[in-house]
DNA sequence: TATTCGCTGTCACCTGCGTGACAGCCACCG
DNA sequence: CGGTGGCTGTCACGCAGGTGACAGCGAATA
């Protein structure tokens, strides 16, 4: 860490616009950037839920999976995706129990760690960080119920069509040739977005497949891009859109 | 609130010894306390989740569930069981989007409330506060983590007896003639119930009446109580209970 | 005492979706 | 180059569980 200043600089940058930093005094990330370590988890990289028990994660590169897994059955549910700047499983910061979650990389993560207790007292030490940390807390609560909601209360497909939505750029909505990209999802393999959903694979393809062949989705070269936005939002109400009869005969 | 020192002592004794308060200085009590406003809601009441973005509510007596609603299907779910010394939809005091969730009084609720920017304005001015505060939002945000993995993975049965077992009182495991009593849960009907596990009342009847058969479950006068724990415990890590056929036959 | 109301206990029906299985495709590697 | 491994695209099958419906019951109301 502090033998690659680049790396730092890199950090720096990364952190500096994320939610849980933004805003914040310089010195700040100044004071706390050197308690950190580097660590770099490749692709596909499963680690055991005790890891959490002992450091605090800052996600700097990469996307990352945060897991639950039935034993029984095999089934996984992803509770949550993060990305660059996301802090992982923040919930052990506020209390010691264990939390039995597994972080999967989707893709090579570089990231940053300290001893969670150490970054329990930074916290205790600057109330100023408060005014980010509470907001992204909400934020973060608020990404979990509605996971739970949707559970509850869809059907695979509207959820499938919500979890899209959810991720669709707020800011350049309209990307190249007047389609919508998404943000971390655009190259997810069906497995994960099943995981998302809490369904699986062959469900998810089935739907995917169904949008594409009524052009609400385009998968041009790699990524997938939503080219009817409104349509969409109609499944994710659990209404079958009225267009959907004709464009079946056509 | 400050006409009536009967209630107010009440309300002290009860937040003094609530997850929020517990531990923290009388006069942090006295300091805040006056600030609120008593407010009453009669059983059943199902209030708008605009109220949320006025106000902020403590619970001091009786129940309260935190319900989502689908209104193509009609369908809902409970996000959260409160009781007394509960906050009330914690999530708006850490940011200021509007949050879709609809408050239903299971009893004759009584509660006490501040303007919502006040709440966060006395936070902000309190930072001891958030020693109780970060612990008891890791709380909550576990609680609807293990709500969003339930509905995942396992299977309404399971489910329920998952919910039923988080319910069983950890201190006192066993009242009268040995059983096992549940907390907030005892008397709540089957459509509560159902709402809690993302199920509709006929299917947690049948799972119910199943496990009542075979005197797993009481149902003495009111209460519904726990007989045999580490039955109940199998039927939540979706595996059917060998003794299952035996007393099946006889 | 009759009437209504809210809740329980059950059933028969139907469907969404999870399961297993397999063929096709592309990329990477020896 | 051929083989292997990871991912997609599809299908047939079976069942958990959601839906609607109705009878019974105890408590409250009139």
């Amino acid at each position: 860490m502090k033998g690659d200043p680049v790396y730092y600089k890199h950090c720096k940058d990364v952190l500096s616009r994320s939610p849980l930093f933004a805003g914040l005094a310089d010195a700040i990330l100044d004071d706390m950037l050197p308690l950190f370590r580097r660590d770099t988890w490749r692709r596909g990289v499963q680690l055991s839920p005790a890891i959490f028990q002992e450091r605090f994660f800052l996600l700097i590169e990469g996307r990352l999976e945060i897991m639950r897994i039935n034993p029984q059955t095999g089934r996984s549910i992803t509770l949550f995706l993060l990305g660059p700047g996301d802090g992982v499983d923040v919930v052990t910061l506020l209390n010691t129990c264990p939390h039995e979650v597994v972080p999967v990389a989707i893709d090579d993560v570089s990231l940053i760690s300290v001893p969670i207790q150490d970054a329990r007292d930074w916290i205790n030490r600057h109330p100023e960080f408060n005014r980010n940390f509470l907001p992204y807390l909400g934020e973060q609560m608020r990404k979990i119920e509605d996971l739970a909601t949707d559970l509850a209360l869809h059907d695979t497909m509207a959820r499938l069509a919500r979890l899209i939505l959810r991720h669709v750029k707020p800011d350049h909505p309209q990307s190249h040739q007047g389609n919508y990209h998404l943000n971390l999802l655009h190259d997810l393999h069906d497995e994960s977005l099943a995981r998302m959903v809490g369904s699986v694979r062959q469900v998810v393809n089935r739907h995917l497949q169904h949008w594409r062949k009524r052009g609400i989705l385009h998968k041009q070269k790699f990524p997938t891009e939503v080219a009817e936005l409104e349509t969409l939002q109609a499944y994710a109400e659990d209404v079958t859109p009225r267009v959907e009869k004709n464009s079946k005969v056509s």
